[in-house]
Order: C-alpha cells, then sequence, then structure tokens
DNA sequence: TCCGGCATAAGTGTCGACATTATTAGCTGC
DNA sequence: GCAGCTAATAATGTCGACACTTATGCCGGA
C-alpha cells in the first residue's frame, strides 16, 4: 500500500460504488472521493479484512485533513466494508461464514422480488436489453474468461435493477452486492461454476421472455443459493486467499 | 422547536434508534446521541418533511460543535429521514407516494423472507413468546387503544426479528420501518383497520403454530401490502396531515 | 527466554476558525 | 407593485489544534 492513490475513478465499478455511496457523491465532494478510493481498494483487494486504516495516515495520503477521510470512512461503515469501534483505528471490515450467510440469504429473497418486478412491468424492449446482457455473459462464459464473466454479470444485475424501477430495492442489493464482490469473484473462479451460472442465467432470461414471474422468481432466488453454497464448500480456501490480515504472516 | 433538547432516551422508541443507528453508537457518543434526539424528532413529527436541518443551529441547541452535528445528519441521509445536498441545508426527508409504495413492496418481500425463517427454525419456546406480544396486540386492539396497539405491534415486529436471526435482515427493515413510522401510526388510524391488522396478525400466528411457512410468508407479504393499500386510499390526506413544509401556512 | 508493568508515542473525538458558496434583503428601473 | 440585479448575511466544507485514550516499545524480574 505504497503507491500514492489516484483520486480519479476509471474502472467499471465507479458507477457501483455511485450508486451505492449515495447519489450526490458522485465524484464531486472530496469525501466521496475517498470513500470511492478507499471502497474500490477494499473490494479489489489492496486493502484486506483487519487491516488498518487509520484516519491520520489516509489522511495525509489523500493530502487532507482527517474530517473527509473520518467521514467517508463512516460512509463505508454503514456499507458493511469498514468497522469502526468508538476511539479506536477503523478497520477493514472482516467477515464470518454467518454474516455471508445472512447476506446470500437475503439476496436471495430480493432478487426473487427483483425477478416479479420485471416480469410484472417491464417493457418488451426491457427484457430484450437484459438478453444483450446475456448475450455478453454467454460469450464471456463460452471463452472461460472469468474476469470478463464476472463483470457482465455485474451489469446483468444492473440491468435487471433497472427493470425494476425500485431505487429503495436497487440501493440495498447494490449495498450487499458491493461487500460480497470478492466473495463472488472468488466464487466464479471455481471449477464449474461458472458453466452452471451460465445455464441458469439462460433459464432466468428465458422465464422473462415468457413472462413467466414465479419461475423467474425462483430461478433467480436458486442462482442466489447455489452462489451461496459454492462458497460454503470452499469457505477454508477463501478465507486463506482473501486472508483475513491476523492469520496472514 | 423552542424548547430545549433532552439528550437522554426515554421513550419505547430508543431501542429502535439504537439498532438502527449501528450497534455501537448506542447512547455513549454523542454523535449517536444527537442523531437520536434528532430521529426521534422526525418520526414523532416534531420536525415535519422540509424543515431546515442547518448545523449552526443544532450545533446550539446541543451545545457542541458542528462536527458531531454533521456525522449525525449524514447517519440520518443513510437512514433516509434527512436529504442532504452538497452545499445546501439538510432538511428533513420529503415522501413520494412512488418511495413509500416501494418501501412497502420491500417490506413485504423481506417480512415474507422473516416469516420463512421463523417457521424454520424457530424454536417452540420462540412461537411462544411470539403469542405473548400477540396477547398485548389483541387486548389494545379489543380497548380500540391505536397507540398501545401501535407499540405492541413494533414489539411484535421486533420479536419476529429476534426469531430470525439474520442480523442483516433485522438492520434493513428496522431501517425501512423507521422511515416509516409516522405513515404506520397514521395507518393504523384509518376505521376498520385496526381489526383487519388484529385479525391477520392472529392468522399468521396460527400459521407459525402450524409451521406453515409458505402461509405465513403469504399472510405477512399481505399484511404489509393491506397497510399499503391502506395508505394509498388515504394519501392526500396523510399528505395534509403529516404535512409537508411547503404546503403548510 | 518470556511475562507484566510503565513511559512514550500515536490516534481519536471534538473544537473554533477560515475561505467559499448559497440565501436573503434592499435597491433600481419599469 | 413587481421583476431583476447587487450587496450583505448566513451556512457550508475543510482545516489545524487540543485534550484524552489507546497502542507501542522498553525495562526489570522470573
Amino acid at each position: 500500500m505504497d503507491n500514492y492513490p489516484e483520486l480519479v475513478p476509471t474502472s467499471e465499478e465507479s458507477s457501483l460504488l455511485a450508486t451505492v455511496l449515495g447519489d450526490r457523491a458522485t465524484g464531486s465532494s472530496l469525501v466521496a472521493r475517498i470513500a470511492d478510493w478507499i471502497g474500490r481498494a477494499i473490494v479489489e483487494g489492496r486493502l484486506r479484512p483487519g487491516d488498518d486504516l487509520n484516519s491520520v495516515d489516509l489522511s495525509k495520503r489523500f493530502q487532507s485533513s482527517r474530517t473527509p477521510v473520518r467521514e467517508a470512512l463512516m460512509l463505508l461503515e454503514r456499507e458493511g466494508l469498514v468497522e469502526i469501534t468508538p476511539r479506536r483505528r477503523p478497520r477493514v471490515a472482516l467477515f464470518t461464514l454467518k454474516e455471508v450467510r445472512e447476506i446470500y440469504q437475503l439476496r436471495a429473497a430480493l432478487y426473487a422480488l427483483a425477478s416479479e418486478l420485471i416480469v410484472g412491468h417491464a417493457s418488451d424492449d426491457g427484457i430484450a436489453s437484459l438478453w444483450r446482457c446475456y448475450e455478453t455473459l454467454d460469450s464471456a462464459a463460452e471463452r472461460d474468461d472469468v474476469d470478463g464473466y464476472f463483470w457482465a454479470n455485474v451489469a446483468f444485475r444492473d440491468a435487471e435493477m433497472d427493470l425494476c424501477e425500485n431505487t429503495q430495492l436497487r440501493r440495498i442489493i447494490d449495498s450487499l452486492r458491493l461487500r460480497t464482490m470478492q466473495l463472488r469473484h472468488f466464487s466464479l473462479s471455481l471449477p464449474r461454476r461458472l458453466e452452471r451460472s451460465n445455464l441458469d442465467h439462460r433459464r432466468l432470461m428465458q422465464a422473462y421472455s415468457d413472462r413467466d414471474a414465479a419461475l423467474a422468481a425462483a430461478l433467480n432466488r436458486s442462482i442466489v443459493s447455489e452462489a451461496l453454497h459454492a462458497i460454503e464448500a470452499a469457505w477454508g480456501q477463501l478465507e486463506r486467499g482473501i486472508g483475513h490480515q491476523e492469520t496472514a504472516p
């Protein structure tokens, strides 16, 4: 963590973080840029669970005072990426398997709702644009391109949220999604996960096209459940990979 | 708003706000106390939608500097109680019917999930304690005691969340609940709402006792839907009652 | 060699001040 | 009397400082 931060959003994630960090926060304010940088560092794994986030160092890094840094850290705490205990140094949040299970349970229920909403009031054009997202997904799957598939999947989920037209739902799902980014990327790299996920998404798209709300909801729920199962199965490996700092050398 | 604040939590809401404002925030920190006071003022209607929340006045009121006030306002913004636009005075959040619909849609789905979780892994003792909550609810209903019913209902929902054992779910539901406190109290005062709600809750309890997950989920979903319908029907009246500040004299 | 207690260093929460930006009041012209 | 502009007032975002708390490293004793 010696390199100096570029406070300019570049990657595809910028939009994701922007939604979650509050719609106002996009790029302009200092707090937003700091939160964005730290948040991305966490999601991308440059900062690992348990790492200290002391506001003095960070303020030096960003050449600002501690006030905006503190506010940024509080934002990220609300998103579950950072843990703040009074009078102690903030640190990158640690995962427990229990929390992960809870989050995936929630995501399952919320995506089911999303599917119902989509079938209920998305236009045919909307479904068509979702199909286009799926094409990208599918081609990445055929190339066995995990990174490509991952980002295509993010885009697919975004497109689904657009069709829901429920701002509150979007905010919550985005927040949960953000917290599990690392896990999701990891789980896709497990053997045969990618094919299975792709197949499920194809089934889901078919259900959307057929306007079968119950089936779409059930499929979406199942997609999330399966992802959870994959993560549970690989939890030990994962814990070492993402590396809770305390267990690292 | 001329009376000086008592920064000591007294009412039954204290626990509710505490959960939502972050578990650490309970009572101790200055930020927490300020957020709690402002939050309660909003929920209880002493501060009305659109009211200015300028940090100078508030810091005078709480005899603190603006820093903790700002942090408290940011907390409340995340909970949807306050709107903050850069370089503009924060104000009490305005409702739109669209947002209310979205929130109730979400609550419906989440309570359905909660019911499934409860049936899935609550002990018989847990169900029994839920029955005791229901007794309070029922007796308030028989007395036509809207306030009593309202708070009994809050307690009932709390008890349900306890049984779910899903911290993430609880946090989200509590947050959504907080935002709609005023609406829910109002909707219960509509004619025949109270009886209907009570009846629904009894049916729900029966389903819990029968361990019928699908029925419980459907009933809980329906309870929320009905509340929404009641609110939609009375929206005009409600808007005047709660009073978006701009339309008030 | 390792453990517990103490002094020092580092970090947090809060404060009051400042430059910058919004809002308001007053004034001009129609 | 009212719209449009300008000056003055007020509020914001950020800063650096301070008191107090927590972490760090050092020391003697087993």
